[in-house]
This record gives C-alpha cells, sequence and structure tokens, in this order.
DNA sequence: GGAAACCCTGAAGCAGGTGTAGAGTCAAGC
DNA sequence: GCTTGACTCTACACCTGCTTCAGGGTTTCC
C-alpha cells in the first residue's frame, strides 16, 4: 500500500502522514525499490487510530500517551481513564470560556445598530471602555492551542 | 513610559508589545537617547483596545480591521456590526462542535471504569472501533486557529 | 516513448506569540 | 567612580499541527 492509498483510506493528508512519521507516531514503513513508502493493515489501523484521537481534539502528545498505552499495556487502565478525564476537563473548561465570550460579545453587539457613524459606534465604543475587573488566569500550565489553550490573560 | 511600564499597565508581555509593533499594530513610539521606546498615553489605550479585542478572541486581522475603522471612521458602523457578527458566528459555531465532542468523549469515557487490563479497556478499543459516518467537514475557508479554527475533518 | 500522476527530501511558512543570546542603558549603593 | 542588578535593545530560534513549495525521481497509462 502507497501513501496515496493509505492517504485515502484515512482520509488524511499525505504530508500529513510523513509528518506523524516525523514525530514518530507511525513507525518507518518498508520501501519498495524505488524508495515509495510501503504500508500494512498496521498502519492503516495506527494512523485510523491517531485521526479519531485528533477528531477528538486531542494534542499530538496525548495521542502518543495512548498510542504507548496501546503498545505497551499496563495491568489496568487508570492511566487511559486519567487521560482521557482531563481532556474532557479542557473541553468542558473552554465551552464555559466560550459561552461567556459569546455572551460577552452579543452584549457589546446591542450596544449598535449601526445607524449613527462609526465614530459614535456602541461597539467601537464598548471596546475602548474599561470592563469590569476579571480574575485573573492562572499561570499557563501546559500544552497551547485550541480547547487546551489556555485564555488569554487579562486585567 | 517605557515598555516595561506600558506592559504592566495593560498586562502585555514586553516581547507581546515589541510583536504588536512589528505587526504594526501599535505605531512605532519616539525613542530615548539611549533607544528606549517611549510610550504615551495613545499607546496605552490602543493597546487596551488590542487586548481587549484579543481577550474576546478576535484575530489581529480582526482587530487591526477594527483599529482601521477607527482611524478612519466610515459614514456609517455597519462594517463594524458584519464583523462582529461573524466573530459571534465563530464562536457559537465553535461552542456547538464543542458540545458534541464532550459528549463523544464522555460516551467513550463511560465505556471503561479502570477495573480490567488495559488490554482490554473499552476506551482504547472505542479509539480503534469505526465510528458511525460523519458529514465530510467542508473544505477550510479561513484562518485557522481556535474559535475561528476548522474542525478537523474527519471520514 | 512520452505525458500525467504519483512519490521523494528538505526547507519554509501560517497564527500568535514565547524564549533565547549577547549586547547596551540606567539608577542605586558603597 | 565603580559595581551590581534591573531593565532594555536587536535578531533570531522555537512552539503546534500541519501545509506548501522547490526540485527532483518513479510508475503507470496510452
Amino acid at each position: 500500500m502507497k501513501i496515496g492509498e493509505l492517504a485515502a483510506a484515512t482520509d488524511t493528508a499525505v504530508e500529513t502522514i510523513r509528518y506523524y512519521e516525523r514525530q514518530r507516531l507511525l513507525p518507518e514503513p518498508a520501501r519498495t525499490e524505488g524508495n515509495y513508502r510501503a504500508y500494512a493493515d498496521e498502519h492503516v489501523h495506527r494512523l485510523a487510530f491517531i485521526r479519531r484521537c485528533r477528531g477528538l481534539d486531542m494534542t499530538l502528545d496525548e495521542v502518543r500517551s495512548l498510542l504507548g498505552f496501546m503498545d505497551a499495556p499496563g495491568p489496568d487502565c487508570t492511566e487511559v481513564n486519567a487521560l482521557l478525564d482531563e481532556h474532557i476537563g479542557h473541553v468542558t473548561h473552554r465551552i464555559t470560556e466560550l459561552r461567556r465570550l459569546e455572551q460577552e460579545l452579543r452584549l457589546l453587539r446591542a450596544s449598535c445598530d449601526a445607524t449613527g457613524s462609526a465614530a459614535d459606534c456602541g461597539i467601537l465604543k464598548g471596546l475602548v471602555a474599561e470592563t469590569a475587573p476579571r480574575r485573573k488566569a492562572s499561570k499557563r500550565h501546559g500544552h497551547g492551542g485550541d480547547v487546551h489553550r489556555h485564555a488569554l490573560k487579562l486585567r
């Protein structure tokens, strides 16, 4: 199986597959005479696993951990549970944050109805104005990016 | 006002301020004899505005647009309203996505209670298993990253 | 046998910064 | 007047998770 077929089978871009290989998430496959990567079923399963995890918004590091648990399964799966719980925590937290954000944005949006000049726009005024003091976000603690990322600290 | 003071006044990292300057979001300030940046109140307001927008998860491009509207206010603020509406749309969409994700993760989590060996873990099995076919995500359309980013396409 | 479709490597680019090295500047204390 | 330490300067590398590009080589189809 060549890289293009693997890409089609897992709906993954070819470059992404090579990238995962560089990141050591996918083992280096055998090569053909012409130096093409030759994949086996094993690779399909592993890549599908990775993509499923990524579809659940896990970081590549989290995926790496899960792959490690699969490659060397421990006596129980406490660690797997813990990883997932933590990830769910990230997602839940991000949802809460975004909901607060949405509220704030809608409030801001309501302050203008586009009738006047932009110079008097309630939105721009609202963005200039001081806001209620906000709890300082705690120092960043982990990986950044999306649900894992840490909210921008505001004063 | 030196850069450290501006940083403290707006709760922004010094490097971030210099980065915004490079990105032309903040105008180049005057310099002291010793080549230190010397900021005026104008800069404080502008940076506070930027940080407020970033706190609302806008991209720097969106902020740039808003700054443009402020610098050259048009006859009405239709554009400001449109920008904000679109941004609210991004946030709302991301919330929906994350809620779906959270559901899926909780379902997955429920498939294991850590009693057995990791080899039989319901979570790992669930991640290996095929999932119900999913609508193919449309081609990415815009800027990536967080609320603006587009969900990973899965087959 | 020639063109199209595929594959290869290595490097650079995206957002939105963060962090580093190696240097210069400035105020305070002795 | 000199040292120490806090601050600042520039220029560059680094982060995630890819994507894109340049400049080739290989395979397949007609």
